[in-house]
DNA sequence: TTAAAACCTACCAATTTAGTAGTATTATAG
DNA sequence: CTATAATACTACTAAATTGGTAGGTTTTAA
């Protein structure tokens, strides 16, 4: 039950260009270094990000990425349903729960715990926005979190 | 992001157990047939739950599994903490939000969404004990689910 | 003494994870 | 027109995890 680093690397890489200039594309080199990723494995995850329509880029010299919407509209859930492919906690949830994938559907007891699990974890994640991370969503002050 | 067989098999062997009688001991085999789950592979996962003081077992001829404790007193929680090790959301919180196990912690600005994810994935399957699956939670009537 | 049950340990194939590596393509500066 | 800086694409791989199977050992009671 873990969100791998592919969806973990992802908010750290849109954050971080949520805090760059917004009309400037900016090097993966750049926030490879800044957040301490191997730039060839953000290469990897960036056009899950392109193609799901959170990222604008440009090839070449001086080219990039960008936000391609304002990051208080970019919501981690949207983020982490690319990069995991779903949130669903059980397989035959990946297309939701009016689409159950599994010959028990109609008479599995536990079914329902899996259903609401699902609804708690996307429902937690689609109201965090890329620009709450950035304004330190969750900090007290300091070092103190007040989750 | 998925809860493993072994904490789906869980669940699913223990509605079954609260819903026989609670003072005979049941043999795996009757389960593993009911739910028709490998015999074999819930050996596997018992012994996860019995040291967790969820099952009382006896051994020997007409010997099998019992509850421990009331159905209504054992969480979905707790059952999935014991056969999935933990359900922290990404490795460093594994022991819990007070030991954070990452260099980067004091500065992390995606933390605290990983803090808060944690905690509502933990509240929601503390809250669900297996007498609420086997009492049908969620259902309504039919096959029709509310949540 | 036999049979039914739990207990224990080793093994295994397939998949996923977390990358690395190398090449091709595009775009701009000079 | 060429060098350079960037993305884009594709293949590969080592290690870990998942979801089991297999086989033997021990305990208990009829």
């Amino acid at each position: 039950m873990k969100i791998s680093t592919k969806g973990r690397y992802a908010l750290r890489l849109l954050a971080d260009l949520a805090g760059c200039d917004r009309k400037e594309y900016v090097a993966l080199k750049d926030i490879a270094q800044r957040q301490n990723i191997s730039k060839k494995y953000l290469e990897q995850i960036v056009p899950i990000l392109t193609h799901g329509g959170l990222l604008s880029t440009n090839r070449g010299y001086q080219g990039g990425y960008r936000l391609s919407k304002d990051p208080s509209l970019i919501s981690c859930g949207e983020v982490l349903r690319l990069t995991e492919g779903s949130l669903a906690p059980i397989p035959c949830l990946e297309n939701g729960p009016d689409n159950i994938d599994c010959e028990r559907r109609n008479t599995c007891l536990t079914l329902p715990v899996w259903i609401g699990l699902s609804k708690v974890i996307n429902d937690y994640l689609d109201n965090i926005s890329i620009q709450d991370i950035l304004s330190g969503y969750g900090f007290l002050d300091g070092d103190d979190y007040v989750i």
